[in-house]
DNA sequence: CGTCTATTTGAATGTACTCAAAAGCGGTGG
DNA sequence: CCACCGCTTTTGAGTACATTCAAATAGACG
């Protein structure tokens, strides 16, 4: 079973002939490395399910800084549902961080499926259902959490990302700059010696 | 027309019968101001539409510091989702600013609802679709945006709010102190004096 | 009126930012 | 294979914005 559908099954259940309409509307895409998948101006045509691979969304400010709203690896869904809905012109990027693969859904095959699948209308009520809730917390840990317990609670939760993403995009994920994620990070090499050797040949700084 | 039915009716179309059903398995909760409608440890029982008044969400942080989550007016839902499908104690407080009245539907209520009328899904699709975008799009005005700019876009968007709402509860929501907020509205009589007599009659700007 | 809460203001502090530059790392082409 | 180039990360110094603590003033409500 594709990891598409096996992400499907853990929130509905659905024949086989339902499973196969599915996968008969589903468009496959591959990205390479630094390649676009949407960029701003861009009326967003499709929502992107990650099979391999790892992206990056994000904004671009009136002073050009760039701003990373999530990242998706696999088995994630990414794109921008406003523009997607809307037809609106986007305003956001999407970018590719390693070579990706994708599944895509447009629009039309999406409300079409919705009518003869209701049970699909459930599955992305449920899937948007959490990330709103996710996007809530963040929002409040943004709040109420210094820069440095962000980066903390960041490489817990996402572990995985943080191995696969360069530091300045995770800094802007968390709304500090490169130069502070730095600091913070050669602040925790003080705090817990022992976790710093993690990688390989990473000293500790050293003045 | 009730106006939780009228604001259904801006996203899918019930027959008689249906609404007669919906409104059938609703409950309806008066608030007086001050009374909490959900506590810290609850497990949220519903999903709450505001018909009158005005309710604030808000989580207290280990240092006992509010933060704000929410604001609900008319024609808003209210309510911990996350709570509700899972089960698991809230960690938020709701709380009336008003006194208020509300539409309840319960997590039960609502499965059925599903089930005899699917188009409810796509109606709770929908709403969480939008708090989902506008929750995205607050995360990127924290980051993105100084505490100044984010109060002026406040007051934009939810002009009707900031006249209800005590300045120290908008600065809460805004991520920032009271004090901080005191600061900046001083500062912006300054920038655009003729905008600050907007109540009474309009003078010619005049230092 | 008096009490309680909200708002404003001041002074000192701190956290993260900008600007600038050095060091590190990785990929590419000679 | 190595030298070079570009991008990332680190470090330093000075600055800006928001915070804390504290206190005064202003409003609301009984």
């Amino acid at each position: 079973m594709t990891l598409l559908l096996s992400h499907i099954s853990k929130f509905i259940s659905l024949t086989p002939e339902e499973a196969a309409y599915f996968e008969s509307v589903l468009i496959r895409k591959k990205l390479r490395k630094r390649q676009y998948l949407i960029q701003e101006g861009d009326s967003v045509k499709y929502e992107h399910f990650v099979t391999k691979g790892c992206l990056r969304t994000y904004e671009i400010d009136e002073k050009g800084q760039e701003h990373v709203i999530q990242f998706a690896v696999e088995g994630w869904w990414t794109g921008d549902l406003h523009s997607f809905i809307s037809g609106d012109p986007t305003t956001l990027n999407i970018d590719a961080l390693e070579d990706c693969e994708l599944e895509m859904v447009s629009r039309q095959a999406l409300e079409d499926l919705y009518l003869r699948v209701p049970k699909f209308e459930r599955y992305f009520r449920i899937l948007i259902q959490n990330a709103f809730i996710s996007t809530n917390r963040r929002v409040l840990s943004i709040m109420k959490m210094p820069a440095a317990d962000r980066y903390k609670a960041f490489i817990e939760r996402y572990p995985d990302i943080e191995q696969r993403v360069p530091n300045h995009q995770i800094a802007s994920y968390l709304g500090i700059t490169a130069q502070s994620l730095s600091r913070i990070r050669a602040s925790l090499w003080n705090e817990k010696p022992e976790q710093s050797v993690r990688i390989s040949h990473a000293d500790p700084p050293h003045p």
